[in-house]
Parts: structure tokens; C-alpha cells; sequence
DNA sequence: GCGCGTACTGACAGATTTTGTCAGTAGTCA
DNA sequence: TGACTACTGACAAAATCTGTCAGTACGCGC
């Protein structure tokens, strides 16, 4: 199985590289001919990798991640699929699409009769009762977070009061009725909730935040008032 | 790559046969020699697979099913993971157990930067405000949908008049502040909804519903009105 | 246009892995 | 005990993978 293991060494040799590669400098690393790496190019591909490939510049991985082979019992499909339906119907936005697409590339490898058990898995989840915000607004925290960039906020607090806000995201929390964005609150110089529902505005700055999210998140976590919360 | 298909349709092979088959017939239908079959299922030991062998005896696999080589893009990474914290936080039992270990089994396959980026998915679940029911009945309800198996209930209705029952349950409904059992009732000789809050008492029985739980809720999902609550 | 760097493909022989055969041990059941 | 089966080691044959070489095509800078 040196092959199978290589072929997700070289995924992740492609994760880590932002810019494009050259096959040479891929093969060189790998330890193999460059005739055999773009055999396994071309094997990845057909397993569903997105790599891009340009004669004169090299490879470029859409951010992603190979599995290898894994097994799963039956509960943990049933929680596989009843996780993914809830992620759908209840976060929107870009993450909705994720979860569906997670169901589908699951099912579109399975045998056929596993791939029944799955569609008539009968978990269901209910319809929300959350109006608070747009769904692309998700992906927009998400983003921030993920990115460790401030967020400026058109805010309204729990009293209605009004206030402008520059944040560092760095959680977001899913309760029943509604979200809530974990972050650092430049204004009042500490650690601060904001419920979705009462942004009136919000804008992503480029501007990336002086500390990394885990640490924030860490020492969140340990002011434990707020720790039982999430 | 003609072995790694050949061990998924063992696997699947496997999944088929209830009662042990002999690594001979198993061999035989892959057509291939027995020595190699041994291979193959040391193989899929090696890769996690619950393969129990008994010398006279022969092979069974504990239910479960294995996935290919499989490629996700990091959005669907983090759908995965919220809605493995999802289940686990919100359903209870053995699907919430499911639910941990999908994410570990998924967790241990990953390079290191890649586990970490898991972990640290700053995309976090609430806790619940659900104070119905105890957590092993999900399993028990579970396992009757599964099986097709009536459910004899003491219940109590909305007015608070209780009752005896026996349904056929064919749907298990996540809301934000309930399960709802979705099943046939012999005693209203109809559909009806039971909140898992107002089970006074519940028993599974070996006794098995005349109809398959997906014609019962194709029939229920015609019906709009409720078709629409779920 | 030209040269350079790169992606990509086909062919074929050598290296490597997988497979089959054979031989043998050990456990379970009747 | 005998029949049936899981399991292991050794080694040669078969199949697969790999490297080398030769060649095409595309994009970029000069």
C-alpha cells in the first residue's frame, strides 16, 4: 500500500503549498520520478481531487483534504446523516451547501443498499423557528474567524441601545433560537457575546486581529462564567 | 489499484451475509485464491474493520460499512464537525456515543495540522434547554424504526389524559425543544404524533408492524398538513 | 517569433508488489 | 476421532508500478 500512502502525502504536500508547485519540485520531495507523479496526479483527480494543473506555473490544490479508507458502524451513519440534515436546514449559507455536498459525496461511493439506508434514514430534523439573520451572514463570520480578521458592527444591544463596533471574531455559537459571535470587543476593551439577531450591519475589514483564535478562545474559556455557556 | 476496490467489495460482501460464511466462499466469489482472501482480511483487520473469524466456523463482520478514499473541502470539514457536536450534545444514548466516535475515527486518519484545524473548528453548539426524556429511549425508538417493531407507550395527550398504545413508529423528529415520534396508531387506527416529553412509559416488542417504515412515511408525507411539520 | 519552464501522454523494460501454490499448525463441532 | 475451518510462512509466478526516454502542447518574457 505504498501508493495509497503516498498519494495522501502528496494531498497534503499540495494543502501546504499556497502558491502553484511544479510537478518537479513535488516528485523531487516525494522521492519518485516525475513520470509517476503525474500518474498520481491523475489518479487523485479521478478520485475527485481538484487540482489545478498550468504548463509554465505547476499545481494548485482547491483547499481540501483527502480521507483515506475508514470504517463506520451503523450508528455512526445514522449520526453522520442526522448531523449533516441539521447542519443544512438549521446554519444556511455556504455551510448548508457543505453538508449537503458532505451527504452526497458519502452517498455517491456507497453501495446501493447502503446508499437506500442512508436516504431513508429516518432521523429528521424539525423546521426552525430562528428568523434572526441572513444566512450569508454565517458564512461571512465564519470566514472572519477562520481568517482571524475584525468585524465592524452596527450593533443594538439587549436594552435596544445602539453602538458601532470593531470586534475579533473568534466563535460562534449555535443555540436553538439563536446565534451568538464569541469575540473581543475594542470598545469595551473585553470579551463580549453578539447575538446575531441584533447586528443591524456588518462589514469584514481586512484588517487582521493582533492575537490568534485559539488563545482568545482559551482564556474565554477560562473566565468560567462565560465558559458554561458554550 | 485493483486490491483496494477488491477489499470494499469484501467488506460489502460481508455486510450481505448475516450468518458466518467461510473465507472459501468468499474467495470463491472474488475469485481469488484463499491464501490471498486471509490477506485481504488481515488487511481490513489492520484498517479498523471488526472482522471476527472462528476456525470451523467462519467469518462475520459487526454491521458497519467501509468508505473509500475520499475527498472534502474544508467547509464541508466544518459542517462535519458541528453537526458531529450537534448530535452529540443534542440526541443522548448510543447515537450521541456514534457521534463522538465518528468524529475521533475521522480525527486519528488526519495529519496533524489538519486535526488540529478539527479541534480547534471554533463553530460551537449551545446547551440544550431539552429536559424531556431520559437518553437511552432515543436508542430504544431508534432501534424499533429500525427494526420495524411495535412500540407499546403510556402516554400522555395534550388535555393530559393519559393512555395506552400501541403504535408503529416509522420517524424519529429532532425540534429545537422536543422529539416527536412519528407513527401509526392502532388505537386511533391512524397517524399521529407523540412528544417524547409525554411518555409516561414505553417497551419495545418482538412484535412486528405489518408494513415497511418507508411506505409508511411515503403514505405520512402525502398527508400536507403534517407532511409539513417535518 | 524564440526560448524557457512547465503540464501531460505513450511505450517499454526493470523494479516492486501482489498472488497462487504448497505445507503445516491450531481451533471448533459432531 | 474426523471434518471443517482460521491462520501463517516460504517462494516462485503473475500483475502492477515505476523510471527512462521521447515527444506534444501551452503560457510567459524577451
Amino acid at each position: 500500500m505504498a501508493r495509497t500512502d503516498r498519494l495522501l502525502d502528496l494531498v497534503q504536500m499540495l494543502r501546504r503549498h499556497r502558491l502553484p508547485v511544479s510537478g518537479e519540485a513535488l516528485a523531487l520531495e516525494l522521492d519518485v520520478s516525475l513520470r509517476t507523479l503525474y500518474r498520481d496526479i491523475a489518479t487523485l483527480r479521478a478520485q475527485g481531487a481538484d487540482i489545478q494543473g498550468e504548463p509554465g506555473i505547476g499545481y494548485v490544490l482547491k483547499p481540501g483534504f483527502l480521507l483515506p479508507p475508514l470504517m463506520f458502524s451503523e450508528d455512526e451513519l445514522e449520526a453522520l446523516v442526522l448531523g449533516m440534515r441539521w447542519v443544512a436546514r438549521r446554519t444556511g449559507g455556504s455551510l448548508s451547501t457543505a453538508a449537503d455536498n458532505a451527504l452526497a459525496r458519502i452517498s455517491a461511493v456507497l453501495p446501493k443498499d447502503l446508499k437506500d439506508q442512508l436516504d431513508s434514514t429516518l432521523l429528521l430534523v424539525g423546521p426552525t423557528v430562528v428568523t434572526d439573520d441572513r444566512a450569508e451572514d454565517i458564512t461571512l463570520i465564519r470566514t472572519a474567524i477562520r481568517r482571524e480578521r475584525k468585524l465592524l458592527l452596527s450593533y443594538q444591544d439587549a436594552s435596544g441601545e445602539p453602538s458601532d463596533r470593531k470586534i475579533w471574531p473568534f466563535a460562534l455559537g449555535f443555540f436553538d433560537q439563536v446565534r451568538v459571535i464569541a469575540a473581543w470587543c475594542e470598545l469595551r476593551n473585553d470579551f463580549h457575546h453578539f447575538r446575531a439577531d441584533r447586528i443591524i450591519r456588518m462589514t469584514a475589514m481586512e484588517e487582521r486581529y493582533p492575537k490568534r483564535k485559539n488563545a482568545l478562545l482559551k482564556t474565554w474559556r477560562d473566565m468560567q462564567t462565560i465558559g458554561e455557556v458554550i
